[in-house]
DNA sequence: GAGTGGTCTAGACCACGGC
DNA sequence: CCGTGGTCTAGACCACTCA
C-alpha cells in the first residue's frame, strides 16, 4: 500500500484532471482538505508540498493554494529557455507559416501514444524578437484532442500555444523533455530564418506532457543562437 | 530571524564545508543531530529534506544519511547531459591536449570571482566515446584553489574532473549553470574533432559552483551531436 | 533486535494578506 | 480581525538494513 500522502496526492490530482478545480483558481484550504479526506493537516501538507515542487500547485502564504496556469500575469512562456545573451528585454511576435492536417508517422504515433496513422494537426510558425526571426517551430498535436483548433486561435494568443491549449481546450502542459542538437540550416530553414544555408542552428526537440505523463505535443524548435542562448541549470 | 530549520541547514552545511563530514560517509542520525542542535527531530528532518533535494545529502532508509560524492560506484559524470541518440552503452576516454597556466581575463576573473589577472590553470582535452572524438573541453580553474594540479592527475582519473577535485583537493561541485549555443567549427576545432570546418557544433558553456554558490570552474564544451544529444527536462 | 530513515498525528504558535 | 499557509514540537508506529 502506498503512503497516505501519496494517495491524497493522487486524489488531488484526480480533482485537477476532472476539472473540479481550474487553473488560476484556489483549491480548498489545507484544513478543509484534511477534513474531507479524513487525514491530518500534516498529511495534506506533504501531498501539496510535492505538487508544489512539481509546479502543479502554487502556494501563497496568507492567500491559499492555487492551480498553476500558463495564463499567469507575470510568467508567460514558462517553457521558453532561450534568452538574450546581451540581456535586453525584447518584444515577442508570432507569424504562422502553415497549418494543416496529416497522418501521423509510426514514430510520431509512438511518441504521442496514439494509433498509427491517426490524424494530427501540423503547425509551422516563426517567433520573432524585435522584428527579427529567431525560432522556427514545427508543432504536431493529435487532432482528436484539439478539435476546433484553427489558425485564427494561434494568431490570437500571440505565441503562447500552452495558454491556448489551457483556455480553449482544457489541456495543461505540466512538464517536457527536450533533446538538443546543433544542426546545419537547410535551404528552407535558412530562408525563413534569414541566414545562410549551412549556418549552425540549435535544434530543440520537445515532447510535452500533461497529467499522468500523457504526451500531448511534439515540437521541433530551430533557434538562432548568435545573440541568444539556451539556459539551464544542473544539480 | 530565519526559520529554525534554515539555521539547522546552515549549520549542517558549515560542517560539510569545514570538512567535519566527508563525501561518501554518513552523518549522525536525525535523532543525534536533533539532540546536539537542541531541536526536534522534525526540524532536523526538514533541513535534511532540503539538502537532499539539492543532492548535497543522500538519504538511505535503514542505513543513514550520506554526504553526496562524485566517487559513487554507480553514478559517474553526474553533470554530463550528453547521451547517445541510438542508446548503446559506450566507453569513455580522455585525451589531454594541453595544460598550462595563464592570467585570467577580466571577464573570467569576474565570473570566477577572483582578482583581475590572477593565475588560472587552463586545460584542453578531448573526450572520446568508442575511440571517436566527441567533446572538446576547455577548462579554466583558479590556480590558487588547485595548487599541485598536474597533467598526470587529470589522466589518472580518466575523465571525471570532479572526482579529482573532490578526492585530491577537497572541493565539491554541487551545481552548475549552462548556456548552450550552436556554433560553426573553426579550423582548430574541426581538426581535433575530426569534422569539416564550419560543421555545426553544440557549444556548452558551464560555470560550476561549490558550497555557498562560490564559482570554482569555467568550462566550454564543444560537442558533436550527429549521433548524440543534450537531454534535459522542463518543469 | 537494534538502529536508521519514513509516515502520520494533534496541537500550538507565527507570518502574511485582505477585509 | 480572521483565515491562509509556514514552522515547530512530541510522540507513535512502520519499513528497511544489517549483524
Amino acid at each position: 500500500m502506498n503512503p497516505l500522502y501519496v494517495q491524497i496526492k493522487k486524489r488531488i490530482t484526480e480533482n485537477l484532471v476532472g476539472g473540479l478545480w481550474h487553473p488560476g483558481q484556489s483549491i480548498p484550504s489545507e484544513i478543509e482538505l484534511a477534513h474531507s479526506f479524513n487525514v491530518s493537516q500534516g498529511t495534506v501538507r506533504k501531498a501539496i508540498d510535492e505538487l508544489a515542487a512539481e509546479s502543479i500547485l502554487i502556494r501563497r502564504q496568507g492567500k491559499g493554494t492555487f492551480v498553476a496556469s500558463h495564463n499567469e500575469e507575470n510568467i508567460q512562456l514558462r517553457f521558453l529557455r532561450l534568452t538574450s545573451s546581451i540581456g535586453n528585454k525584447e518584444k515577442l511576435d508570432n507569424r504562422l507559416i502553415s497549418f494543416g492536417k496529416e497522418k501521423a508517422s509510426n514514430g510520431l504515433a509512438k511518441t504521442l501514444k496514439i494509433n498509427n496513422a491517426s490524424t494530427i494537426v501540423s503547425i509551422k510558425r516563426v517567433l520573432t524578437f524585435n522584428q527579427k526571426p529567431l525560432i522556427l517551430d514545427l508543432i504536431k498535436v493529435p487532432a482528436s484532442s484539439f478539435r476546433g483548433l484553427t489558425p485564427e486561435k494561434i494568431v490570437e494568443k500571440k505565441g503562447s500555444m500552452y495558454r491556448m491549449y489551457e483556455s480553449d481546450f482544457g489541456i495543461q502542459m505540466l512538464h517536457a523533455k527536450e533533446k538538443i542538437k546543433a544542426v546545419a540550416a537547410n535551404s528552407e530553414v535558412a530562408k525563413i530564418l534569414g541566414v545562410k544555408v549551412n549556418s549552425p542552428i540549435l535544434s530543440v526537440e520537445r515532447i510535452s506532457f500533461t497529467y499522468d505523463n500523457s504526451p500531448i505535443e511534439w515540437r521541433l524548435g530551430l533557434c538562432l543562437t548568435e545573440n541568444h542562448h539556451y539556459a539551464t541549470e544542473l544539480e
